[in-house]
DNA sequence: GTCGGCCTTGGAGTGCACTCGAAGTCAAGC
DNA sequence: GCTTGACTTCGAGTGCACTCCAAGGCCGAC
């Protein structure tokens, strides 16, 4: 069952020690091309770890970041504070409030940019509306 | 008090004919730049008028128009499809039921966008929730 | 042992949406 | 009549976030 895309991986005893990108790809939507990108980007909380022909590993953890990482993006986030906050994250306890500073700012941001987005699609509707009564008109 | 900024006008009596481009830039948050780039890529509706001397005279119609462009723009319509709706809007009467079709489709994707981003933003509470506790903690 | 398939790296390429620069024109003010 | 400054066009440049490619390595299957 699991025969192919299991090259680099030992597989000896334990209980699914790490897994593919190409797994890694399909489980959190992005391509293996994006999670090598982010990688070697600085985007990760700590390099992924590899087999011993080099091949990359995936674990648990390493999703779990992703996919923090993945709400970021969908949420705006640029790549570059992306980066600052994984940096924050990577040095470990003592910066929290730096860390909450940059979620709250962000969060803000969001807000906002949601706000807009509802006002602009509200006027967007009432165009709408126009043209669904112009069609009711031309369909008698 | 018009004095600046009033070069190929003609006013000759009228209330008010149009503006130039910086008035229009600041009446609609867009730089003179992203304009001309506007009109250049066909965005607008019709070309903007110009004057004897070729600058740009932009009228309320144009404003308006690009008002409804910048909120389909903020909503996450790439130029390319605000191209295509200017082309239909462009051809005129006879095509309302296509631009209802462009703009519904264009809502029910801004409707999705939104919840995922409400649903992300979700998540990232919950983590300002956690570092928010863990500032609590910190701070007894 | 060689084939297929997934993986590796480094670097280049793509698409989008602006954004800017250079060189020139024009009307108004001094 | 010369300077000033906002405008013009055309084309090139920028920043972002991927996205892809070439060349090569490794492993299991035939």
């Amino acid at each position: 069952m699991h025969s192919k895309a299991d090259h680099g991986r030992v597989t000896v005893t334990a209980p699914v020690e790490g897994m593919t990108i190409a797994e890694a790809a399909e489980r959190t939507g992005l391509t293996p091309h994006t999670l090598r990108y982010y990688e070697r980007d600085g985007l990760m909380l700590r390099s992924v770890g590899r087999t011993t022909s080099g091949h990359r590993v995936y674990t648990d953890r390493d999703l779990t970041w992703v996919t923090m990482l993945t709400r970021l993006r969908a949420t705006g986030m640029s790549i570059r504070e992306v980066k600052a906050y994984a940096a924050l994250c990577r040095q470990g306890a003592g910066n929290e409030a730096e860390r909450l500073a940059l979620l709250q700012t962000h969060r803000a941001r969001v807000l906002a940019q949601l706000a807009e987005v509802h006002e602009h699609l509200e006027a967007i509707d009432v165009k709408i509306g126009m043209y669904a009564s112009t069609m009711a008109r031309a369909d008698t």
